[in-house]
RNA sequence: GCGAUCGUAGCUCAGUUGGUUAGAGCGCCGGUUUGUGGUACCGGAGGUCGGGGGUUCGAGACCCCUCGAUCGCCCCA
């Protein structure tokens, strides 16, 4: 490589080969299941004015305060890579008027940009699935949401990941909940890892995170959500597993799972790989494949109306870890041109005319020794070869190299 | 932002306590062999050993700085 090409941005990916293949098989399937469950499909904007996310997402999180992509563009505005779907589809929902489509099934995907250190299924630009449900209150939209999400893990082959489903409660239960917890933990600050002491001012939910073991010893008798819960937060969060069960989607609950963003309510949940599992194994340690949420109050904070929503997002590149090998599909016909005359490139290259028209996919080679084009042929593995020579060509492959394959490409 | 590990050919990697002209496999190019064929052999191109400085008679190797990558922490998909 010569010194002065210039480089990838850190935390870009150039991607080729078998991970291409396994990228365009997420993005292949879940266009198929979104389709099944009814889902249409929209396409946003790649950056929005940065006011969109730092109100959607809020300002104290570490999305917004510290790994936006924010530049200004020539007039003055502040603009943001979006660093997620969830704000621009809102936004879009909000200035498009989709209010009269709703309750309204969206899906989309495309690329995504977080400025973080990149490591083992984390990227700077990362590309995400998204669905989401805007403008349906009932607990069945969280489950027609999560049977989708269940159904597109299994058609991607995806296995010993488990749906990790916890309830935030409403805005006064959620409320309730994180001054009980400051309270708890406050009492003792002291003895918490730096790092939760800091959450305690700006995200105590997390601290439940924590890995600390520090903390963990806390961790298991802090307050449960359970015991804030309204008698309504408790009767949605009742219909969503019971739908959950109806529909035959596994699940386990988890207290302590609390997702990052200030808007979430009600139904939180993660698709998590089984402990031990290869799939844990083979995401190191961003273990969550698959996360979402209600978000019944993100609207408001964009200035709409209130609107209850709900919706999830995958990381394609760590589905893609995930779906194994994928290898390029061989051709169906591979033409050689085997000596260096004219006449025989001439009858190649319109039989290989031929071929494509037919609709079989097909390459040539006539290039370098024709000695050995040949086997560079049959390295690939086609499904026939066929090779010219200046007075005359051969079949190999196909059915039986037989007659069918000569007409096509008149012969 | 913090920590650990690692940078040798297009790719995967050897390279002894520091010692002549830095190697192999794969890939690439040319030739021979085979002749309905995924074979074998011969030859070739391709490296300022990430970059800079230092120690030394001598550095791919040791020291410092720097850049980059990987993995982890924080956070998150």
């Amino acid at each position: 490589m010569s010194k002065n090409t210039p480089k990838a941005i850190r935390g870009t990916q150039d991607i080729f080969g078998a991970d291409a293949e396994a990228f365009a098989f997420v993005v292949e399937t879940f266009e198929r299941v979104r389709k099944l469950y009814r889902f249409r499909r929209v396409e946003m904007p790649v950056f929005e004015k940065t006011e969109v996310f730092s109100r959607a997402i809020g300002e104290t999180t570490d999305v917004v305060s510290k790994e936006m992509y924010s530049f200004e563009d020539r007039g003055g505005d502040s603009l943001t890579l979006r660093p997620e779907f969830t704000a621009g589809i809102s936004r879009a929902f909000l200035t498009n008027g989709w209010q009269q489509h709703a309750p309204l099934k969206v899906a989309t995907h495309g690329p995504l940009f977080r400025y973080e250190r990149p490591q083992k299924g984390r990227y700077r630009q990362f590309h995400q699935i998204d669905a989401e449900i805007i403008g349906a209150a009932e607990p069945q939209a969280d489950v027609e949401l999560l049977a989708m999400a269940d159904q597109l893990l299994k058609e991607l082959g995806i296995e010993g990941v488990t749906l990790h489903l916890n309830t935030l409660g409403d805005a006064q239960s959620r409320d309730a909940w994180r001054a009980g917890l400051i309270e708890y933990f406050g009492a003792v600050k002291g003895e918490l890892s730096e790092d939760s002491q800091e959450r305690l001012e700006k995200n105590p939910l997390r601290i439940l995170d924590s890995k600390d073991p520090r903390d963990k010893v806390f961790v298991a008798d802090a307050p449960k959500i359970d015991a804030f819960l309204s008698d309504d937060a408790l009767a949605f969060f009742g219909a969503v597993t019971s739908g959950l069960d109806a529909a035959g989607v596994k699940w386990e609950r988890a207290e302590s799972l609390v997702r990052g963003l200030d808007y979430y309510r009600h139904t939180a949940f993660e698709f998590i790989p089984d402990e031990g599992s290869a799939a844990a194994g083979a995401l190191g340690s961003q273990s969550t494949v698959l996360g979402g949420g209600r978000y019944d109050g993100l609207m408001e904070s964009l200035g709409g109306p209130a609107t209850p929503a709900v919706g999830w997002a995958a990381g394609i590149e760590r589905l893609a870890m995930l779906v194994g090998e994928k290898a390029e599909e061989p051709a169906d016909l591979i033409i050689v041109v085997e000596d260096r005359s004219e006449a025989a490139l001439v009858r190649a290259t319109s039989a290989l005319k031929s071929a494509r028209l037919a609709g079989l996919s097909a390459e040539m080679i006539a290039e370098g020794s024709p000695r050995k084009r040949y086997d560079k042929a049959v390295k690939r593995s086609p499904r026939a070869i066929v090779s010219f020579e200046e007075d005359g060509h051969r079949v190999s492959g196909g059915d039986e190299g037989g007659p069918d394959l000569e007409k096509v490409l008149g012969l």
